[in-house]
RNA sequence: GGGCGAAUAGCUCAGCUGGUUAGAGCGCCUGCCUUACACGCAGGAUGUCGGGGGUUCGAAUCCCUCUUCGCCCACCA
């Protein structure tokens, strides 16, 4: 005797759309439906609010959004069943460079080029293609069983967001904050972009370092340099050792005839210089390194860049080197230096070399105009803030790195050379030479003439850091804004602590006067057995879809919960999927069954519309109808007493762990109760009482039904289908009736 | 070059303020298709807690040191 309406086997599959399509149908995700916390009086609940990270807008859904989403979603579950207004705010990023990428390439399979199709059209093109794809992502985020408030989503190029962004910049420019400057920026010859420090990937690559002989300009020996990028000696503006390098004392001041292009340069003597390395001499190229272009401002020295935007050597050198690529150029000027007897020799050199993060091209440092902004301003109150607790982290030990990173700030490069984006707001008129910095667009300038917007677009960041208010309707004065800000926690990868989340930090304390959340919980990066992260390009990737469509999102969700403790990585092999999320897998099986027996052993429901139950804490009572009364304490047996002790401390210690991140002990604590000593010890030993074989059987269903109900509930923020579908076939329910809106048990006062 | 983390069962990992016989999942062995579940049940084996030293009545846990991995930051040409 079993219930026919429950197969065997859990089957996800069956219930999952149909139970979100209820969620969101009942607006169950937005604050506003909360449920209240019981008792009512006095102040209202705090909110709980969590900014998503915006996914980009062209993602496709990996196990990073897995693990990422899920642990949000646990913390918004759990806040919400506790009575706080709880506010998860879903939004998608534009993405500059890795949306452009994708158009470009859509683009290049036409044959044609962006500069083809002209910047207009482009970005008509990128539009359409967000408008047709971008809405993916979060539809993958959905049936991971996120319990974000959709109705508020937001995107980062959205007009009310781009109003914000135009804001701030002209705040901070106004403030001085903003300014335009020459500088060494790392380029990627391939995206032709600026990029910033955070998007430079370093690799240690095997390469070489050549020993280059200078002629001395009068014609005695030479002195030798040490570099890996020989092409850019065309570029040489002098060489440079240390001052108190005794070496190179009677060369100081003398000069050379650089080889090749002919052309006379100093020697220098500088304190940056380490007379251990290489040969220690120096050349320095001031528009190509970003060190020497430092030793060229204090020295006086005029930068000469040598290549195109595309990394070829322009019109300043010699013809023959002209329009060859950096690494053909590299072999011309060696095999030329060895040609005239200028090679001291070839040494192999391991380096760390820059790659774009989106495409991995070598970066090329550049010297150029962008925009900056000055950042020690902003980040000495955001240090402060950590420093005097207003932002804590977990694990704790990532608040270091986030002081350590405060206290060392380098400008911010906040130009990049794409068309998509937001349009950096300055005009410039050539006719009077006045440059406007405005909120609004400059259709005339004041002398008459029309003028040109800046051609560059804001780095993707300028509009992210500004989400915890910008999202919520700043610089207006909105309710959600008043209602929601500051929020909660932030969860998020470690990667993005200084790209994403130092920032948001120091634009709140600068345009809301208060840090954007109080906790920074940073998990750990999802690898595959090797402990490699990840990722496309290795293939060792987990489609998260295709782990639902197979064991549900409930086991992906609970597997990944419970194998995290607090700041590791989550292990998984990618290719045994069965093994990987068997734990998640066979507990949620588990569960179905336990619940199937229980179901079929309780009274059919009255429709009374009764809870099972009073809150946790109450005295047990037995379901709605006839079975209405109040078990006495003395009616209970000894196995009763100890299922019920289990449950209290069950329930204490999942709550503490919630409370904490612990969330793979909160998982564990529920998995033990449900398993070890509800399924296998409890329901065992009750079987004769609930099968009428022995007398008591009211009692032993009042007890079950419980007990059950409190498990599925502090189970319910991991897995939020499986508790769902089995807490609303619970006798007496009401039928609109959701798990989400039941209180989360109090457990009962120790005796 | 700095900073940080990890090393515990065959595998992947917990072990939070030092305190009885060190835990989980998966795998393995024995017996079970017992009317909720074989994605299961009952039982079982498996650990010099990386090496060495120290503090302590007591150390996987604290300190020092060595080894091996990993991560982050950094302008070593």
């Amino acid at each position: 005797m079993t219930d026919q309406t429950l197969p065997p086997q859990y089957t996800p599959a069956a219930i999952e759309a149909d139970l979100y399509r209820f969620w969101v149908e009942h607006g169950s995700f937005a604050p506003e439906a909360s449920p209240r916390r019981a008792g009512g009086a006095g102040a209202p609940p705090l909110p709980y609010v969590i900014m998503m990270p915006p996914p980009n807008v062209t993602a496709v859904l990996h196990m990073g959004h897995g693990l990422n989403i899920t642990v949000q979603d646990v913390l918004a579950r759990f806040e919400r069943m506790r009575g706080r207004p709880t506010l998860w705010l879903p939004g998608t990023d534009h993405a500059g460079i890795a949306t452009q990428n994708v158009v470009e390439k859509l683009v290049a399979k036409e044959g044609r080029t962006r500069f083809d199709l002209g910047r207009e059209e482009f970005v008509r093109r990128v539009w359409s293609y967000v408008d047709e794809t971008g809405g993916a992502i979060l539809e993958q985020l959905k049936a991971l069983g996120s319990s974000a408030d959709w109705s508020r989503t937001y995107f980062t190029l959205d007009a009310d967001l781009s109003r914000a962004v135009r804001e701030v910049f002209v705040r901070l420019y106004e403030k001085g904050l903003i300014y335009r400057g020459k500088y060494i920026i790392n380029w990627c010859p391939r995206c032709l972009t600026a990029l910033s420090n955070e998007e430079a990937e370093k690799s240690e690559v095997d390469g070489k370092i050549w020993r280059l002989r200078y002629p001395l300009a009068s014609g005695q020996g030479f002195i030798t340099v040490a570099t890996t990028r020989p092409e850019t000696m065309l570029g040489d503006m002098a060489v440079v050792v240390h001052p108190g390098d005794k070496r190179f004392h009677a060369l100081l001041g003398q000069r050379v005839r650089l080889p090749l292009v002919d052309r006379e340069i100093p020697i220098l003597a500088d304190e940056a210089i380490d007379p251990e390395f290489g040969t220690g001499a120096v050349k320095v190229t001031p528009a190509h390194d970003p060190l020497d272009f430092e030793i060229g401002q204090r020295h006086g020295l005029t930068p000469l860049d040598i290549m195109t935007p595309d990394a070829h050597l322009n019109e300043t050198v010699p013809e023959r080197f002209r329009g060859l690529d950096r690494f053909e150029a590299r072999r011309r000027v060696v095999q030329e230096f060895e040609a005239l007897g200028l090679l001291d020799g070839v040494d192999s050199h391991r380096h760390a070399v820059g790659r774009c993060y989106r495409c991995d091209t070598v970066i090329e440092p550049r010297l150029s105009d962008q925009w900056f902004v000055k950042m020690k301003p902003l980040a000495a109150p955001a240090l402060d803030a950590y420093r005097t607790g207003q932002l804590r982290f977990i694990p704790e030990r990532r608040g270091e790195e986030y002081a350590t990173w405060m206290g060392n700030i380098r400008d911010w490069c906040i130009s990049r050379q794409l068309w998509w984006g937001h349009r950096i707001p300055v005009w410039y008129c050539d006719a009077c030479g006045t440059t406007t910095v405005s909120r609004d667009d400059v259709a005339r300038c004041a002398c008459g003439a029309v003028p040109r917007q800046d051609e560059d677009v804001l780095d993707t960041w300028f509009s992210s850091w500004l989400v915890p208010f910008s999202s919520l309707g700043w610089p207006e004065r909105t309710d959600d804004l008043a209602r929601y800000y500051p929020g909660s926690v932030l969860v998020t990868a470690p990667e993005i602590l200084f790209f994403w989340v130092a920032r948001m930090v120091m634009a709140g304390i600068e345009f809301m006067g208060g840090v954007p959340f109080d906790t920074v919980y940073l998990h750990g990066t999802v690898r595959d057995t090797q402990h490699r992260k990840m990722s496309k390009s290795l293939g060792n990737g987990i489609d998260p879809l295709e782990v639902i469509e197979k064991y549900g999102a409930d086991a992906l969700r609970y597997t990944v919960i419970a194998s995290m403790a607090v700041g590791t990585d989550v292990i998984l092999d990618p290719k045994d999927l069965e093994t990987s999320f068997a734990p998640g897998r066979n507990f949620a099986n588990k569960l179905w069954n336990a619940g199937r027996f229980i179901l079929t052993n309780l009274p059919v429901a009255t429709g009374t519309g009764d809870p099972v139950g009073r809150p946790y804490g109450g005295s047990i009572r037995p379901l709605a109808g006839p079975h209405a009364n109040v078990v006495r304490r003395d009616e209970l047996t000894l196995a009763d007493r100890w299922i019920i002790a289990r449950c209290d401390r069950m329930v204490r210690e999942a709550t503490v762990n919630y409370e904490k991140f612990r969330l793979n002990e909160a998982a564990s604590a529920v998995y033990h109760f449900v398993w070890s000593d509800l399924a296998d010890w409890y329901l065992e030993q009750a079987k004769p009482r609930l099968h009428g074989t022995q007398p008591g059987g009211d009692v032993a269903r009042a007890v079950v039904a419980r007990t059950f109900e409190v498990a599925l509930q502090v189970l319910h923020p991991i897995m939020p289908y499986i508790t769902e579908t089995l807490w609303q076939r619970l006798p007496g329910r009401a039928p609109q009736a959701s798990i989400m809106r039941s209180p989360w048990p109090r457990p009962a006062r120790r005796a």
